[in-house]
This record gives structure tokens, C-alpha cells and sequence, in this order.
DNA sequence: TCTGGGGTCCTAGGACCC
DNA sequence: TCTGGGGTCCTAGGACCC
């Protein structure tokens, strides 16, 4: 068995780029939500220095005088542009494993009887997907998941592999590990790999040279997969989980909260949209957790994080089950939240300056929806506990309705009305928590709105 | 003024039971 | 003065990924 890893090159920017071919060979970043910071650069940017997680605000400042494209993220695109790339992989192999909008695993046969020339096939087919879609791809061929990482970066790096590293023999594996940063490899992050260069670990060879023992005992049975994956022994294996175990929908808020009315309604946003991902998968959850915390960019201001889990009486997908259970955890974590005020105020009181002082509410800047408990969706059980079953499922299918308007018209076309604001005072169009999110850069929806289709002249 | 979002896995340690 | 032991379950926190 082969591993062949295709990766998207500079994913998000170079979706940006097959339909502004002006941005080619510029230095262009793609931002966060509320344009928050760079969460992407093409290899222009990065050639300037500009680091991921650079809070724009701060790239003027730092980079004056530089000609760089910042791009509000625009995830409709770069979702459509990857289920494109994904078609032509699975045309290419049989057995594929998307790992993620720009990574897929392709599993490849070895016949003694038919051999095939993978380098080759890797370099038509990265060749295939550009022609194609427009998007460039780099492929990682070799034995185990986490040499093919390291053979796609190969590929990457070097135009002389023509987008394909294949890494076939134990001499070309030695050779290309002991190129390789010990802080590259795949599984391991910022904090081992620190721990590891401080003990003169520099190279994935190096690393692979540790004893086995020592590594379980500093790296956990985590760590040890990833040494045994570098010696060629396939052992990551690829949970096919078609259901997820928990989902979850969090925002920033481009500005701060503070009051639990206009905090109910993005937390009723993150719940409806948990409660569609839950239909998409075909579960239902058990659990529903709310979270929220203070802005800690703001040290003058009281911090604080708060999380509180309600248990549903019995599973539920409906959007209205999931909201009205987020507003009783969020009811719960304010509640939380006060008595730490008031912890605070007490203690206000015993200090003579500050006597008669009342501590501000929190000032909320992110908070999120979590349901966990996942089942698979079943036949509705009945529970003397839950709601009666006929109105249970008059909520489940007013959500597919639901859904299947918004899948037609377009997202959020139709919504619970406990996810509304008030009217844009401008437009008088209903503003929810979604739209009120910044993106002033954003490109086009090229593909997936016909409004936005290019034009040309 | 402005600082991302959505997941998984592993382990230590506490709660609880007998 | 002396103050069990072993098992299971759950959760929080840390580490990682893209």
C-alpha cells in the first residue's frame, strides 16, 4: 500500500487568483472573520516576512510601502473550488480520504504483476488538476501518511520534482528525513519540536535516531506513532468517521457585548447552525454547551471565560430543541459570570477607596455553541421526558423545510427569528449576526452565484 | 478602533463504588 | 497513634492538526 498526499498549493490564495489573474506573482494574504489577522500568504507574502496570525491592523505598521493584497476570507469560494479538486481526485483513486478543504489522502495499490510508475502518474495528475480547476497541487507519494507530508513539501519546495516527490526506497527516505526539520513533520507542533531542538534534535532523521522508550515517555503513544510512521511503518490510521463527535460554531464579535439581549442573538445563530450541521450529518445530540469569553487584548478590562453544558431531555436536531437549550446554558454561564462580579464587588467593598464602586459587566468578545453526545439519527424514541412526539416532529420537519429552502435559495434565505436582528436602519433589510460579520474585502461568489459570474468583455 | 475557527486524541487526577 | 486498595468513569487541560 501507497499513500499519495495531493495538497493544495497556498490554498486560499491561489483560489483568489485563478479569477483575479492580476493578483499573480503579488504579494496576497486572505484574512479571518472581521478581517482579523493573515490566514493565508502566497509565497510573494511570505517572502516579505509577513507571518501568519499577523493581526492586519498591524500590517501597514509593519510592512510600510509594501505593494500586499489583503482579502477578506471567502470560504463559499474556496468550499466550491475544493469539492471541485476532490471530484478529480476521486476519479484518480478509488479510495480517498479528504482531510481537509485543501489535503486529501489517496490510497494506491501496488501490483507485483501490473507495477505502475507513480512519479509519473503524480505529475499528470497535479498537472490534470490545474488544467482543470486552475488550482496548483503539490503530491507526496511514499509508505506511510507522514512521509508522504514530507515528500509533498519536497515537491512543493522543488520545481524540479514537477509537482510529484515520490519517496520509494529506504536511501531516498533517510536522505530526504535528514533535509527535513524536525519542526516540519507532521504531529509534531510548536511545543515538542522547541523541546526537541533544545536537545540538539534538529532533523527528522535525528529524530528518528531517539530511542523508541524515550520518545513514548516525553511524546505520549502520539508521538511514538509519528517516529514509527517516519521508519516506514504505516500505523496513523484514518478514522472514517462519517459523523463527527462534537460540532461547533463560534464567532469574534466585531464589537464588544455586553448585555444578555444582544448576546442571545448570535448564540441562537451559532445553535441553528450546529443544529443544521447535525441534520447534514444525519445526527441528533445529546448535549449542548455554551461558551463565552472577554476580549484578553483588553488587559484594563475584567476577564473572564465561562462554559456551561445542558443535558437534552432527549436527542434533537431541530433548530428550535438546540436553540432554546443554548439559552439555557448561556442563561446559566451569565449567571456564573455575576456571581463572579459580585465575588468582585464584595471585595470592592472592603477596600475604602473603591467603596460604593459597582464592577462593569463583562464586555463579551467570542462566544460559542458546542453539541456533543452525537447520535446517529434513528427512528424518533419517545421519552416521557422530552416534548410531546407529535410536536417533535412537527419541528424536525419544519427545520428540513427549512433547509430545503435554504438549499435552493441560498443559505439563511429562511432562519429562526430568534437569529434576527433588528432592521438595517439603511436598507430596512433584516440584519442577522452572519451578515453584521466584517468582510469588506471579500471577492465575488464566482462560482456558486450567478449574480457574481464573470464577465467578459 | 482593530488580534480566527473547528476539530481530534491522550493523560492525569478526582469522584465514586465496593 | 492508627487513617485500604483497586477499579471505572468522567472531565479538564494540553498537545496536535488545518
Amino acid at each position: 500500500m501507497l499513500y499519495a498526499l495531493v495538497d493544495c498549493d497556498n490554498c486560499y490564495v491561489s483560489c483568489e487568483r485563478v479569477f483575479n489573474p492580476g493578483l499573480e506573482g503579488k504579494a496576497v494574504v486572505v484574512l479571518s472573520n472581521n478581517d482579523g489577522c493573515v490566514v493565508a500568504r502566497s509565497p510573494e507574502a511570505k517572502a516579505l516576512g509577513i507571518p501568519e496570525g499577523l493581526p492586519f491592523f498591524q500590517l501597514a505598521e509593519r510592512f510600510p510601502g509594501q505593494e500586499i493584497h489583503a482579502l477578506s476570507s471567502n470560504y463559499t469560494l474556496y468550499g466550491d473550488m475544493s469539492r471541485r479538486v476532490m471530484s478529480i481526485l476521486r476519479d484518480a483513486a478509488p479510495d480517498i480520504y479528504v482531510y481537509s478543504i485543501d489535503e486529501a489522502f489517496l490510497m494506491l495499490d501496488e501490483s507485483p504483476y501490473m507495477p505502475v510508475d507513480y512519479k509519473a502518474w503524480g505529475e499528470a495528475l497535479a498537472a490534470k488538476v490545474r488544467r482543470w480547476t486552475g488550482m496548483p497541487v503539490s503530491i507526496g507519494i511514499a509508505r506511510t501518511k507522514t512521509l508522504a507530508k514530507v515528500a509533498s513539501k519536497f515537491a512543493k519546495r522543488y520545481p524540479g520534482y514537477r509537482k510529484c516527490c515520490f519517496i520509494q526506497t529506504d536511501e531516498q527516505r533517510e536522505k530526504a528525513l535528514s533535509l527535513f526539520p524536525v519542526a516540519d513533520v507532521w504531529g509534531i507542533g510548536r511545543r515538542h519540536a522547541a523541546r526537541l531542538m533544545a536537545a540538539g534534535v534538529k532533523t527528522a532523521l535525528d529524530f528518528t535516531r531517539l530511542p523508541a522508550a524515550s520518545v513514548q515517555k516525553s511524546m505520549t503513544i502520539t508521538g511514538l506513532r509519528t517516529w514509527m510512521e517516519l521508519h516506514a511503518r504505516d500505523c496513523i490510521a484514518l478514522d472514517h468517521l462519517p459523523r463527527k463527535q462534537t460540532i461547533c460554531t463560534s464567532r469574534s464579535f466585531p464589537r464588544m457585548i455586553a448585555t444578555p439581549e444582544a448576546l442571545a442573538v448570535p448564540v441562537a445563530s451559532f445553535a441553528a447552525r450546529c443544529a443544521q450541521k447535525l441534520r447534514q450529518q444525519k445526527s441528533m445530540a445529546q448535549t449542548v454547551t455554551v461558551f463565552m469569553s472577554t476580549n484578553p487584548f483588553r488587559e484594563e478590562l475584567d476577564q473572564f471565560s465561562v462554559g456551561r453544558t445542558i443535558s437534552l431531555p432527549a436527542p434533537a436536531q431541530s433548530d428550535s430543541e438546540i436553540i432554546r437549550a443554548a439559552h439555557e446554558a448561556m442563561a446559566d454561564c451569565l449567571k456564573a459570570a455575576r456571581r463572579r462580579l459580585s465575588l468582585d464587588y464584595a471585595e470592592l467593598q472592603n477596600e475604602p477607596q473603591t467603596m460604593g464602586l459597582r464592577p462593569a459587566d463583562h464586555q463579551w468578545k467570542r462566544a460559542g455553541v458546542i453539541v456533543g453526545g452525537i447520535l446517529p439519527e434513528t427512528e424518533l424514541q419517545t421519552s416521557f421526558l422530552d416534548i410531546p412526539p407529535v410536536l417533535k416532529q412537527k419541528l424536525q420537519r419544519l427545520s428540513a423545510v427549512a433547509d430545503r429552502i435554504n438549499a435552493r435559495l441560498g443559505d439563511e434565505s429562511i432562519q429562526v427569528a430568534a437569529a434576527l436582528r433588528t432592521a438595517d436602519p439603511a436598507t430596512g433589510k433584516a440584519l442577522t449576526f452572519r451578515n453584521s460579520i466584517l468582510h469588506d474585502r471579500r471577492s465575488p461568489f464566482y462560482t456558486t452565484d450567478i449574480r457574481d459570474i464573470i464577465g467578459v468583455e
